[in-house]
DNA sequence: GCTGAAGATGCGACCTTTTCGCAATTAGTT
DNA sequence: AACTAATTGCGAAAAGGTCGCATCTTCAGC
């Protein structure tokens, strides 16, 4: 199975919790701290969330996943390689779009023209309201 | 004073907490719930957290002060009046830094033709690494 | 100027989310 | 098989914020 090198080769040990916590992150898309330790809690009941929380950012150090935040207050994670779009959240109905990171590349590159801003967009969402939640006018 | 009628006006009662709470977020210009406790209490040193909490939600509700959030986990408030810039904030050095709302129209009108999304580009903070922080090629 | 009712405050308890220390366990090396 | 260092589980506890309740204050009406 590739997963082994993919961690062994960050230089991590491979441990049933740390590939359970990278698998769930990859299954769920995006999902907070407690929402993968519900997941790997399926297959691996008796795991600690400190294990969760520590493997988290053990994965993030070596670029496996990165943690966004949508708003509320909790980071979100992702595995790395899905991090390909902007996330929209919606301040009304809480949902949350994406929009393909290209939506935003004018933006990200007057920032660095302008004030040697380099953005990571996918950080944060972007805040607003969605087109379901605007009233419409007349 | 005018800003008795400010509050009053907005269907408030006039509290010395609660003058002393919108007079510290805008002394301050951006500041968490403890720094504007930390801020009051030079003048009112009994004032209680949960009241400066209470007093940021009611002065958020009328629409005097906004919060933003910049990354680490706490929101920060700001003066609606002082709510015309972007936040970059670099996620090496901890800075914030301003930009003009300006430099933010194109991205948030594509936003709204291509997705219907109404975005407010202040509510969190654009991330990212600063120019101070970016390591210089060669 | 008083008075009463609605609203605000202070206080403490409590909840959620995240971090930490420590002893026991386990992965990977030799 | 044995050793060492990383990792885990667990409980305690730090942050950050909310809530209920008794007391006090503001302000409208008199």
């Amino acid at each position: 199975m590739a997963e082994q090198h993919e961690l062994r080769d960050k230089g991590l040990r491979l441990t049933p919790q740390r590939e359970l916590v990278l698998s769930a992150v990859r299954a769920l898309g995006h999902a907070t701290p407690e929402e993968v330790a519900e997941k790997v809690r399926q297959s691996h009941p008796g795991i600690n969330l400190s294990t969760v929380y520590r493997n988290l950012e053990t994965l993030e150090n070596v670029g496996l996943v990165q943690h966004t935040h949508l708003g509320h207050g909790g980071a979100t994670y992702h595995a790395a390689e899905e991090l390909t779009h902007l996330h929209l959240v919606c301040g009304v109905c809480g949902s949350v779009g994406d929009a393909p990171i290209e939506a935003a590349a004018n933006f990200v590159n007057s920032l660095a023209d302008d004030y040697g801003f380099k953005t990571d967009v996918t950080h944060f969402a972007i805040y607003g309201t969605c087109s379901a939640c605007i009233p419409v006018e007349d």
